[in-house]
DNA sequence: CGTGTAAGGAATTCTGACACG
DNA sequence: CGTGTAAGGAATTCTGACACG
């Protein structure tokens, strides 16, 4: 499930290079809640390899002028689908089990 | 051939992190050939999530009392064997296909 | 709402050097 | 040879705020 592409190891420069984002808007966007980049000890932002995609994301949201909060409500949706298909995927796996029993 | 872990993302402070090496270190491995961090415009030093795997190698030779220079030879010797070998397999298949041919 | 920008401070990183062993 | 450390400067990052629309 969590992979090397999750390690939230990139400082916010490295992520305004790669994504041409401001840090502004990258900063903004989490505060929005749409992002949610660790922290060193000493307060600096690091950002994971998914994290960069979907702030790519985002940026393409925006530009089709979708509003950071509705952007916030599709990603809260796709993740709550997910959960639901793992759950029931799951369910289908108990009951499997259960019936060989 | 190169993936997500040889992108050159990581700042120094982070790499210090991770490996627990001194800054120190991490500079003096590279002034003797061992890590190649790319740059940013400005000079800071950027690692990949391969370089840190390399550091911790490179750390547990010195821990046993090898010498960077030999830790480079051993380094270089199997880089060079992977390249030989990769040659074979592609003569292999150039042989292969000339036979058909 | 979403972004830019100037502000001031704190933390980071860099290089070249001296120290020790 | 391999590392630590103090030195000074340059670049980074952070937060809170004001501006504009």
């Amino acid at each position: 499930m969590t992979s090397i592409k999750d390690k939230k190891v990139i400082t916010i420069g490295i992520v305004h290079e790669m994504t041409g984002l401001s840090e502004r808007k990258i900063r903004y966007y989490e505060e929005r809640g749409l992002v949610f980049p660790d922290r060193t000890p000493r307060g600096t932002r690091k950002y994971s390899f998914s994290d960069i995609e979907l702030l790519m994301e985002i940026a393409n949201k925006r530009e089709e002028g979708v509003q950071t909060y509705e952007i916030k409500q599709d990603l809260n949706n796709k993740k709550k689908k997910e959960e639901y298909r793992d759950e029931m995927i799951r369910g289908q796996l108990n009951a499997q089990f259960n019936i060989r029993k």
